[in-house]
DNA sequence: ATAAATACTACCTTTATGGTCGTGTTTTAT
DNA sequence: ATAAAACACGACCATAAAGGTAGTATTTAT
């Protein structure tokens, strides 16, 4: 049970645009630089991101990222499942035919308490939130930029 | 973000174990058939079980499991990471070397968060519960014995 | 026009999952 | 004793998903 190298790319492009947000479009290589992603891939990541409307793209020349909406408006759910699709933690493929339309498979009512247990405590997340404890604690520290 | 079939088989092997305790050990066999689980497999899914100290195996003849702990007792948790190892969704391997140190990953301790969060949440559910609402919700509906 | 930027499509490599198979070892009823 | 019935374990394999690369197309400020 992880998070996919997508859903802490995705995270890790939304704070990097949260804390270079000058006013200009971040430029995707730049962002790649920062967070050691190769340029391709990044640029193949984010389109995830904007799709979800969290990240808004310039194109054409001078173009580049930006953030859509508040770092305080977007929360970790909205990150993880613009990268991963709707966070479920199992599938429940085999049984729905059968026991689906039953709704009497005890495991699954167990384990889909669990699900809305993790979105719930996911969407009171904040970027904010996460930028905050960055700029509290790591600043100062010797952290290179790609770890953020 | 998935709970493994080997988490998902845990479960249903311990449910099943729980629903038929009549003093017998209860043949692997007999769970194999009711699960929907080919025996050879859940002979090898098992072994996690009971090193976990979740199951009591009897061997020889007129042999077979029993659960060594009340139902009560066995949480979700310890059922999964029996079957999965210990639950982190992030691995953070990449960074331990140089920002492990220093601790001021941001989205690492985000990450951590959350974590601890679903490990807590996931610790105070018990086999017991989910026996209750089977015995509740499904023992009357047509639901086929390995969809328990 | 053209240089600078993102958008898209197709493909490839590696790793993890989810299993099977065969054989060995222990226990117990007889 | 011994055969039958059970678990134990290691080696192997097929498939799917993750993770990533490359090349081309499209858009836009100048």
């Amino acid at each position: 049970m992880k998070i996919s190298t997508k859903g802490r790319y995705g995270l890790r492009i939304l704070l990097d645009l949260a804390l270079h947000d000058s006013g200009e479009p971040r430029l995707s290589r730049d962002i790649a630089g920062s967070q050691q992603i190769s340029e391709k891939y990044l640029s193949r990541l984010i389109i995830a991101l904007r799709e979800a409307g969290l990240v808004r793209a310039i194109r054409g020349a001078r173009g580049g990222f930006r953030l859509r909406k508040q770092p305080a408006e977007i929360s970790l759910l909205e990150v993880v499942e613009a990268m991963e699709g709707p966070l479920s933690i199992v599938d429940c493929v085999r049984c729905p035919a059968q026991c689906g339309r039953a709704e009497a498979c005890a495991t699954r009512s167990a384990w889909a308490e669990i699900n809305t247990a993790i979105r719930d405590r996911m969407s009171r997340v904040t970027l904010q939130e996460i930028v905050d404890g960055h700029r509290r604690d790591g600043a100062a520290a010797e952290v290179p930029d790609y770890c953020i």
